[in-house]
DNA sequence: TGACGGTGAGACGAATTCCGTCTTAGTGTC
DNA sequence: GACACTAAGACGGAATTCGTCTCACCGTCA
């Protein structure tokens, strides 16, 4: 009936919890009767409750968009059109996702604060971690480390506002706006 | 800014607060902050707090219901062409209220119980208050009651659950099933 | 069979939140 | 200056939530 690990129907019950209630409304026992678990078990399996919970389940969520990415951009040689596949496909993933949608909506303080401040600094690390050896052959660890910096804040920014002039969710817009940094880092390289 | 009455400004708070959270999940400093009021004022004017001011959001929104359905009504002189209208007004009503959209979707159990059990009773009274005087010169106070009643539990049991061969939304369709029992009660005066 | 790891149910005290009432101070009106 | 009304917030008590704990149960494996 339910195969999945627990931990597994726990992060997703929090999710729904989440959406329904609001991250400042769900509590633990929310969360463990929507995940058909005992409190004792959830404590077990995430000892510091809701905060190490939700912080797990920003990992997993965060994780598991750049394995979708990183997937979704396999086998493209040109590290010009692999980086400008990335920020389009991460764009219509980020526009596409209801439930970051639904909590923007319900709790935009709290949800920007990990886009902008808080989950920032992780978020970048994250795509550094997952793209740079995708491009290392192309660009130095230290290029490739600003090339993906500045572009994860534009993502994001480019998400959060959205411009009358660059669509980062069209190829050709994102291309305008990558070949300048990537050019500007691939220079300095030759 | 705020020109509207303290009360309906309460009120309107703790429809949007019901909205976000679900009922279960407002509490009174909820509903006091997110009107502008402090929580003396908000107990002042519903004193016994959550229950009276939810008791009290209930009536208002039930007599505002009722106050646009015989307003959309005025001036029909045919008994039957009034009590189709009105059916298929509150039906449409019904389907695009977003209020009760909400709801129905995060806390089913809540408004089903306001509109089956609990709240029913009160919703034929009112129902019956408002229109009676529109059928008295057709109909016997009595023989208006029962239609009234019948019809009001049709119109709702259609809403919830709506049906392949019955649409009351529809003029057409919903006169096939006014008629016979505005029919059998008519019949009774002659 | 019995040991063992994992789990659900729920008791418990502590911490926190929420409730309902009250006081105080501020504001505008007459 | 009296008055009505309100925001702010203190307060004690009630209720909820938290985090830990115990205990019984169940399936697995030796």
């Amino acid at each position: 009936m339910t195969p999945d690990r627990p931990e597994t129907r726990i992060l997703d019950a929090a999710k729904r919890c989440c959406e329904r209630w609001g991250f400042a409304k769900v509590t633990i026992d929310d969360i463990a009767l929507a995940s058909g678990v005992s409190r004792a078990t959830l404590y077990r399996l995430f000892p510091g409750g809701k905060d190490v919970l939700f912080e797990a389940l920003r990992v997993r969520e965060l994780t598991d968009f750049f394995d979708r990415l990183t997937a979704e951009v396999a086998g493209i040689d040109d590290v010009e059109d692999l980086i400008v596949c990335v920020v389009v496909a991460a764009t219509r993933e980020l526009r596409a996702d209801d439930h970051l949608a639904i909590m923007l909506g319900s709790e935009p303080g709290e949800v920007l604060s990990q886009l902008t401040v808080a989950g920032l600094p992780r978020t970048i690390r994250v795509a550094t971690e997952y793209l740079t050896p995708l491009v290392v052959s192309h660009l130095s660890t230290r290029d490739a480390a600003v090339v993906i910096d500045v572009l994860a804040r534009l993502t994001i920014s480019y998400f959060l506002a959205p411009s009358d002039t660059v669509d980062l969710g069209d190829p050709v817009s994102a291309r305008r706006l990558v070949r300048p940094v990537l050019g500007a880092h691939a220079l300095t390289r030759t």
